[in-house]
DNA sequence: TAAAAATTATTGATATATCAATGGTTTATT
DNA sequence: AATAAACCATTGATATATCAATAATTTTTA
């Protein structure tokens, strides 16, 4: 293999881990028959420790596209997981939050996702797990 | 922020650190007007690495579904980016080539490739790179 | 205050991600 | 050799990613 072979790249590799890791706890997802996939959760995720929130906040923190949001948010809102409130005054936004089965549903798979971040870092240092945090955050800078 | 924030989890940073970059680089590629995705490129990279390949290799080494190969590959064909020639004795592979274009194309565009890379681990010793590879791995293994 | 600029959510179009199903083909088993 | 099993590429269906355009609204500026 070539030193400037694509699976010698960060970047590659960056892209590689998270994919793997994002596959794995979708198969988790899949066989407790969740019905629900790991983008939805991760809205979720935010929308309960940051209640209420709007949709643009919500594209900010996840980092996808608020069109992308809009249409996760229709099916989310489907299943009855979270809710859009209108805001007194602004018509523009709403108060996205969790429906009382939303925050359930959270709390109910909340141990899964902590087991699945546990196991992502097993055999890991806390010096190589803040170090690994330290870089990144660099790559983030200089790609921003 | 709270401990257990979506923000400080470690597989959540890989992630937005995937995807930043991937944002950095299609906007280069918009701005010359290469006229392709990052997924494509990948896909010519790797073809141009390994051909002649199929498309079951092709989509092991980039971790895609070979149903989306498909689609992006009829993609790159139009394009005249590669091709799908018949394999002597094998009707159900075909051997993915790039076309003389699809050669010029990845030659031409290597050298604002390679700064992207260089641009991503500015400022990181070599330590930490390797550092890093090194903890990717781990995590890779850890949710295989 | 009125006009201009910026913001927010939505929709359309195209590309990608994934699973399931299919059809054709090759390899293994008996 | 015939059957069964495995394999490969493709297509359909649904979800996500992104850009562009739009409509409604809010904020800024003149």
């Amino acid at each position: 293999m070539k030193n400037q072979d694509i699976e010698n790249v960060i970047l590659f590799q960056i892209d590689k881990t998270s994919k793997i890791s994002k596959q794995y706890s979708q198969r988790e997802f899949d066989q407790k028959k969740l019905g629900i996939t790991i983008e939805q959760w991760i809205l979720l995720k935010i929308i309960e420790e940051t209640q209420p929130i709007s949709q643009r906040e919500l594209a900010d923190k996840s980092l996808r596209d608020p069109a992308s949001i809009t249409r996760t948010l229709d099916i989310l809102e489907k299943k009855q997981l979270i809710q859009r409130k209108p805001i007194p005054n602004n018509r523009r936004q709403y108060h996205i939050e969790l429906t009382i089965q939303g925050n359930t549903f959270v709390k109910n798979n909340m141990e899964m996702i902590k087991a699945h971040r546990r196991k992502s870092i097993e055999g890991l240092s806390s010096e190589e797990i803040e170090s690994l945090r330290t870089i990144l955050l660099k790559i983030q800078k200089n790609m921003s």
